[in-house]
DNA sequence: GGTCTTTGCTACAATTAATGTAGCAGAACG
DNA sequence: CGTTCTGCTACATTAATTGTAGCAAAGACC
């Protein structure tokens, strides 16, 4: 049984200061999380579409990421796929500034 | 020696469509990255300041992922400890959405 | 009915990443 | 010289992730 998600009201490895942006720095933190949002970003995808376009990663973990977002109320599985919920599409607007931040990066000359 | 860091121009485990993007969200998907950002906000800290700001993560890892941040151009090493650097302060910009989406995402009622 | 195919999902051993504790060398201060 | 910081590393233990294989259930096809 995997550990239980962090969610807004329980931190995991946060500082139990209460502050729900460490609980949310801590689920982002796992690998593949950000991915999966930024998939899900306009479609809904099965669990198979999804593993292709996260590059084959092991079904293990991305069904343990899937529960950890759904337990969040990020993702829902829907008769389509997993697709990102209201909350979610909330949570992806504040990736845009990221994307448009990462094209900078790239030409920053390294 | 640890694994080279992905930078904007060479993704690691992100599909190679060149796009940064896959890079950047591999970057930030490492465990305290995000969080070494977000205590970096205001303040430089000093290595031992920085871990005892992270809830005491263990040095290796902090230093790894200090590493990767130098090495992407987001944090640096001056006299008072280490800082973001102007890149760095740009890239945490695009989190002060994300703060505003966990305290409303606190108050959604899990 | 049967048999493909695809769905979400899990088991399990192997590998890799992270943790926790201890400690190093170098610089600054007394 | 002896403290006390700094950034940083070694190393054994533990946890997370990977890769491969496969399950049961649901739908399509014949």
């Amino acid at each position: 049984m995997p550990k239980q998600a962090p969610t807004a009201k329980r931190s995991v490895r946060g500082s139990r200061t209460g502050r729900p942006i460490m609980a949310l720095l801590d689920l982002l933190g796992h690998r593949w999380t950000l991915r999966i949002i930024w998939e899900l970003r306009e479609v809904a995808l099965t669990s198979r579409a999804l593993r292709t376009a996260c590059d084959e990663a092991s079904p293990t973990i991305l069904q343990t990421r899937l529960t950890e977002l759904r337990d969040a109320g990020f993702v829902e599985l829907t008769a389509d796929g997993y697709c990102l919920t209201e909350l979610g599409r909330e949570l992806f607007e504040t990736f845009t500034s990221l994307n448009r931040f990462a094209e900078r990066w790239s030409k920053h000359g390294r």
